[in-house]
DNA sequence: CGAAACCTTGACAATGTTCAATCACTGTGG
DNA sequence: CCACAGTGATTGAACATTGTCAAGGTTTCG
């Protein structure tokens, strides 16, 4: 892969030249068609992984065979940091691609060597990955405070600020499964839950997309009960 | 403080001398009874707090005025790093001790400060907060997948280890209504739910004592559904 | 002893899951 | 072009789980 795509990614800011080689030397871009499998289990636990554009899902299977969505990556997101310095990990998961997707993988030996040589690199990754810890930590509090109409309703506050030029109408990028899956419902549940809030809050759904007029309306309906209210709780 | 303690916690493993000195010159070490206000929601955004012994509850309120628990932390353990690197957070907490402390903190500016210059503690650092990250997943997982008396049974087991010395019997360290808030239930929810498991697994809770003989047994209760099984599911 | 904090219990309401059936949409082959 | 299978979404009914509210019990500690 060329290095000038690094170069745009906050990760990766303010690297070396030799590290930015490095990298873009034994990193590998490619593209793959919706539902494809990005990585395989085993693939995942030794390679680091960044989406540049497109949706994917990471997921395990529990005990008795059913499949757990742990985290839905797009753009500038990645997946693998938690097989750094792991002699051995209990994570495990797949990614397959909900959409067309374009990414790049490291190995995450590499990733790790140029940790420890490179200061500008620990740092960057830290601060990213103090983001997201903060992002679980909300994940959580909604979990245990909010009901299934309002994590949707909170899903949808996030997007809004997603896409900031369209603010009241804009793509749901995967299934209704899916994303049921990962605000931790049954898709049944989910239907029922989404009925209400669109009943609630004014807002509709047609053709994969969605139409919110009052975002005041919704931060009304879903923020009562937590610790923080839109636009703070953003965590893409 | 003085600086021996931070030699033997991981997070400062291999500091320079120099780092160490001056992290003990401005950190402060000091003791609580039990039910302090540790650290103040304002005191808390600028301070780093490690745990030495004891218990601490972390915990906001919502907009409607109900707590929320965030965490629990015990020795070794530590809050305070999502304050690092950031202009302005939208994390707000108070630490409070539920049993008699011994803990000490450190000013966030001087971390970030000695983080800019360390390449050691950064990686220190980056790993504690990719295994806390691990940690949160689980979480997740669990309030998504798990139901209340299954909750308290992987609880349960993880204290098991905790004790390794004694594995079948052991202190509860703080009451069960703050569990019930940590696992993210109501108090009477949880009461129904431990007499269930208790009947379940053979568990019996006498003068703050819990009296655990078959851990299999449990873990054959719990660990159905998740994608991980003990002694894996370890997180404290 | 008596107050306060904590835990338990019961009755009931709200919420979410399960299972089966139906509907809508899509792509395929005849 | 239509029939048809396959997928995903929705709906209904029965059920399970959790939350709520009120009351009563236990423990702790001044």
């Amino acid at each position: 892969m060329s290095p000038h795509i690094l170069r745009d990614i906050s990760l990766f800011a303010n690297l070396s030249e030799v590290n930015l080689e490095e990298i873009a030397k034994f990193g590998k871009q490619f593209s793959c068609k919706k539902g494809c499998v990005v990585l395989s289990t085993q693939r995942a636990e030794e390679t680091f992984l960044y989406v540049i554009t497109g949706w994917i899902k990471l997921f395990s299977e529990s005990i008795d065979g059913e499949e757990i969505v742990m985290d839905i990556l797009t753009k500038r997101q990645y997946c693998g940091e938690h097989y750094l310095f792991r002699k051995r990990c209990d994570m495990h998961y797949m990614a397959e691609s909900i959409s067309d997707v374009d990414v790049f993988t490291i190995p995450i030996q590499l990733l790790e060597r140029i940790l420890r040589s490179s200061h500008q690199l620990s740092l960057n990754l830290l601060q990213n990955t103090l983001e997201k810890q903060e992002r679980l930590n909300m994940e959580v509090e909604h979990l245990s405070i909010q009901n299934a109409a309002q994590r949707i309703g909170c899903f949808i506050l996030r997007v809004c600020v997603v896409n900031k030029g369209h603010p009241t109408t804009f793509f749901l990028p995967y299934g209704k499964s899916i994303l049921a899956a990962r605000l931790g419902m049954r898709p049944e549940t989910f239907s029922r839950a989404f009925i209400k809030l669109s009943r609630e809050c004014d807002i509709t759904f047609k053709d994969g997309f969605l139409q919110v007029d009052d975002i005041e309306r919704i931060t009304r309906y879903v923020c009562q009960h937590c610790s923080k209210v839109y636009p703070s709780c953003q965590y893409f």
